[in-house]
DNA sequence: CCAGTGCTGCTACCC
DNA sequence: GCAGCACTGG
């Protein structure tokens, strides 16, 4: 092994094999993009294994799952199997969770606890803030949700919030007074249903680790050796774990790159990275800045956009590649234009350089930008893959499958039992369940052991109805009493079979509904995988419990077979991180666009944006394009842009820009539309293009002769006779009586009416 | 209780 | 443009 691996280590640059090398005390890598991070961090576990450390002792942190699991392969390619199984590495959540269930109850839960996904999350608070009477439109679920998650990632308790006066008063001032008083509720929720979310799984361990020195002590000494990835997105409860298990030994490696921190927007704490130094003032650091990856151009490119910012680490990126070709801009009328010419390009650089559908990437910054690329991909035939939007395991059939699972597991969850108590549709209907939930809630029980345990006659439900309830209890029971002698596989097919989910899906066989057929059945397999993967390694099949832990904290699905077709791939920037092509389009370099609106009022956020766009030029081997349209469908109507500020600031020496003529018609529009205004500021600017759009939008012109008296044929509706108009602009609304379907009031802006005759003036 | 329609509201997405 | 919640009439 020892040859092999000196062989190995042949292959590093010196600052590689000088962070490689380094065994004891804190150590910081800076890791420019495509400079061979994960190489370092594979090769330093296998050097550490290597001069004796043992395998029992290194905690290595990741990201995602992917990152984790690539990472242990290259390692047991370089030390065994059999050595590589024993380290504890992957990501935080997965981490962490292993170890909660082992020490459940020292923090009042039950092991076999259940693990919330935000939908989960926000339907609870959605029904909590329903509870109190609350308005769900100042009340925002989602910004509930989300407020209360960035209190526990910064560590803020129920009490640690009503003891801090700017918090309190922040959400006055946001007239949401009550945001403590649901966050105290949510608390008691997921603690008496026995949940955990996914900020209780880094939450949950910071009191675990402060509340209980044995297990601190327990962990420091088990965990001799701590690397941790992606360091600069790290939020503030992974930054406290990690520094209070380093704390005993103080042998902790960090590895991470500030300029490519695009996640502050989830709590990631860029300081984390940018003061590890004051939090160990012993370290040693070295950086990493060859860049292996990327043509000269590209390394330019991206290091000119960089000077921009102001908070960083010191470094410069360089590489000894080629030259390569310069960054191309081009600038198109409207996203589809865009599209098009994405896509002919690829199919002319496909055939005359000899390159692969694999070897192009189209990133953008929003999910939705996805669409005109897509259509232009499918008219030309050229196979692509979209990773990220709905992943496999949120889909509502997947979803409704996996929540009888986790209730055969855990029967206090309320939120599954709520999804699945009624569906498929077995007459238990929301009355019944909201009286259910009120009366279990005086009665500090869930739903499930209320039905089991009390008596639910007092509740005025009919007997018909307490029926079902108690077959569906028994039901649960059941299961749990069959998944006790079954695998994974055997009681999830048992459960589809029994619920009758197929067969409900049946019932109109749309393609829709065979498609999520279709996925119920991918899940069995892929359960089924699972298993002999597991019997190859210890013969035996994998449980439940381990199986719902996986999907819990699982997002990609199987990358195996997305690497292994050949086509074309399209995602969101911030999923590219990581990842390289050979060709890379930037696509929709737009204001308004990217940099997003979200980030532009700030510093911090501006120049998260600017990091963004950095990691999407590194992404590329060969060559990037860069693309703006001066239009754009958004939320379904035409909008105006201009190129993004990112734009002019790559350094023109690595750039060729076809946009230049272009840019003239633009500038026209521009000062025709807004002469009249003396400097306009963003929101006014917005509100004007929407005006403006107003007037010209086609469904405006095509609907201004709509008056009362007339006949409008209606797509849906058919004829009818109008009858009213009222409003105007965007409010504009018609009274329309339908032949066929009656009375109506269709806003004009929307409603998609031919004229059939004019009333006579 | 349920199905079908209307209305609303929208980043990025790791776990 | 679309999904997902809320409402309403059967």
């Amino acid at each position: 092994m020892l040859n092999n691996l000196n062989k190995n280590f042949d292959v590093l640059n010196d600052a590689q094999k000088k962070a490689t090398f380094h065994i004891d005390g804190p150590l910081i890598i800076i890791a420019g993009a495509g400079s061979g991070k994960t190489r370092v961090l594979t090769y330093r576990i296998a050097h550490l294994l290597n001069t004796g450390v043992d395998s029992f002792s290194i905690l290595a942190l990741t990201f995602t799952n992917k990152a984790a699991r690539e990472m242990k392969s290259r390692i047991s390619k370089i030390v065994g199997e059999s050595e590589a199984k024993n380290l504890w590495m992957g990501t935080f959540h997965s981490i962490f969770a292993k170890i909660l269930r082992i020490e459940a109850d020292k923090i009042g839960f039950n092991s076999n606890f259940t693990i919330y996904d935000t939908q989960d999350s926000e339907k609870l608070i959605r029904s909590i803030i329903k509870e109190k009477g609350l308005d769900k439109d100042i009340y925002r679920p989602k910004i509930v949700r989300n407020r209360i998650s960035i209190l526990k990632n910064n560590l803020i308790t129920v009490n640690g919030y009503f003891n801090n006066p700017e918090l309190l008063e922040s959400d006055k001032i946001s007239k949401r007074p009550f945001t403590g008083n649901l966050y105290k509720e949510y608390v008691r929720r997921c603690f008496r249903s026995n949940v955990m979310d996914f900020d209780d799984l880094l939450l949950k361990t910071n009191e675990l680790l402060n509340n209980n020195p044995e297990v601190l002590f327990k962990y420091q000494n088990k965990f001799k050796y701590i690397l941790v990835d992606e360091y600069q997105d790290t939020n503030h409860s992974q930054y406290k774990i990690v520094k209070m298990l380093a704390d005993r030994f103080q042998n902790i490696c960090v590895v991470g790159d500030d300029s490519q921190s695009i996640y502050s927007f989830r709590g990631a704490n860029i300081d984390n990275i940018l003061n590890f130094k004051k939090d160990y003032p012993d370290s040693i650091s070295y950086k990493l800045e060859q860049n292996y990856r990327s043509s000269k151009n590209i390394v330019n490119s991206a290091n000119s956009i960089l000077k921009y910012n102001k908070n960083k680490l010191e470094k410069t990126v360089w590489t000894n590649n080629n030259e390569g070709e310069k960054v191309l801009i081009n600038s198109f009328r409207t996203d589809s234009d865009e599209g098009r010419f994405v896509v002919n390009d690829i199919i002319k650089n496909r055939s005359i350089q000899n390159k692969e559908n694999r070897d192009f990437a189209i990133l953008y910054r929003t999910n939705a930008q996805s669409r005109s690329i897509e259509d232009a991909l499918r008219i030309n035939n050229v196979p692509y893959k979209i990773f990220g939007g709905l992943s496999f395991y949120q889909r509502k059939e997947i979803k409704d499958v996996l929540a009888y699972l986790k209730l055969i597991l855990n029967k206090n969850d309320e939120e599954s039992l709520k999804r699945v108590i009624n569906y498929p549709p077995r007459g238990i209907g929301q009355t019944t369940i909201d009286k259910l939930s009120v009366a279990s809630n005086e009665m500090g029980m869930s739903i499930f052991e209320f039905i089991e345990k009390e008596n639910i006659n007092n509740l005025k439900i009919n007997n018909t109805t307490t029926e079902k309830l108690k077959n569906f209890v028994y039901m649960i029971k059941n299961f749990s009493l069959l998944n006790d002698k079954m695998s994974a596989y055997e009681i999830t097919k048992e459960v589809i079979g029994r619920i009758g989910i197929i067969d409900h899906l049946k019932i109109d066989s749309s393609p829709e509904e065979i498609n999520k057929i279709q996925n119920i059945e991918e899940l069995l397999n892929g359960i089924n995988e699972l298993k002999i993967i597991d019997d190859e390694l210890i013969d035996s099949k994998i449980k439940l419990s381990t199986f719902l832990e996986d999907v819990s904290l699982a997002t990609d699905f199987d990358d195996k077979k997305n690497n292994n077709d050949n086509s074309v791939s399209l995602m969101t920037v911030h999923l590219a991180k990581g990842l390289e092509f050979s060709d890379v389009y930037i696509v929709g370099l737009e204001e308004d666009l990217f940099p997003s609106p979200m980030n532009i009022d700030s510093r911090n956020g501006l120049e998260e944006e600017r990091r963004l766009f950095y990691v999407a030029l590194t992404r590329a081997k060969n060559k990037v394009n860069i693309s703006y349209s001066q239009t754009r469908y958004r939320w379904g109507n035409l909008d105006y842009c201009e190129p993004s500020r990112f734009i002019s600031e790559i350094d023109p020496l690595y750039v060729e820009n076809n946009s230049v003529n272009e840019e003239k018609n633009k500038i026209q529009i521009k000062s025709e539309s807004y002469n009249s205004i003396n400097k306009p500021n963003a929101s006014m600017i917005k509100k004007l293009k929407k005006i403006d759009l107003f007037y010209k939008n086609k469904n405006v012109k095509k609907n201004i002769d709509v008056e009362s008296g007339i006949y409008v044929y209606h797509e849906r509706f058919g004829k009818g006779l109008v009858t009213l108009v009222e409003g105007t602009g965007s409010d504009r609304k018609a009274l329309i009586d339908f032949e066929k379907f009656g009375r109506k009031k269709l806003l004009l802006n929307f409603a998609k009416l031919k004229i059939l005759n004019k009333k006579s003036p």
